[in-house]
DNA sequence: CGGCAACACTTGCATTATGCAAGTTTCTCT
DNA sequence: AGAGAAACTTGCATAATGCAAGTGTTGCCG
């Protein structure tokens, strides 16, 4: 998706070279909601394409915003969550969100939004 | 750029259709950081193409994120700056910036981006 | 153990966005 | 009027996105 070589050393700059999409950050809403599972990321209003959840994810990890761990609820599958450094990102996803609810007409807020920190 | 129809009412899903992409916040950087000619833009060292930036301007004057009036250096041209709406997108841009200057290494700080909330 | 279904992707190809260079228009100043 | 800079626009190559269909890998049931 974007070039190895940033832009230039501006953090903004930087930072969009790697959330500055019209994906990214919605997975990473839907793990902060606590989806996991690839089909989880699919069903979400947005109807993500396949091929660009699966770049998205495999983008993710390389950054070391989201891991890998076995899934509890169905043994043997693979999962996916934020690491603690994903974390860090609820900070521009809630000021996003928060945007978007008071400006945008039509937007509604999701119950599971609230903040769940402790997550 | 973004089609009208919105992919869901999320307002993070909005708001990404809105400043989405790798330029539009870059734009709105140098916006509130002064910068208020296309020239200027189009010196920002991410060299941000011309069709571009011409595009992204008028897409952010059409959502009144932005607004054109009278160069007051430059006499009979027109410049560009923030709307009320368009400051309201600032803390999104710090938590942006923070993010970046935190978990990207070899960023730095500009001077000028010091919150200077009056303007 | 064999088969089928759901899940987790991958591939191929059409459409759209981005990047780059060159061209055009508008305005200012002399 | 003419030169030169600023502010775009256009044309075309490359890259990202969107969509549909295909493949491999569990998981379960008989």
């Amino acid at each position: 998706m974007n070039s190895q070589t940033p832009r230039s050393c501006c953090p903004v700059a930087c930072t969009l070279d790697l959330i500055g999409d019209k994906w990214t950050l919605l997975v990473i809403r839907d793990l902060a909601l606590g989806k996991s599972h690839f089909s989880e990321f699919q069903k979400s209003p947005e109807r993500i394409a396949t091929n660009i959840l699966s770049n998205r994810l495999t983008r993710l990890l390389e950054y070391e915003i989201v891991e890998k761990y076995p899934s509890e609820t169905i043994p043997g599958r693979d999962a996916y969550r934020l690491t603690k450094k994903g974390k860090t990102l609820k900070p521009i996803l809630k000021s996003i969100f928060n945007w978007g609810i008071r400006y945008i007409e039509g937007t509604k807020s999701f119950d599971e939004m609230r903040q769940n920190e402790s997550s």
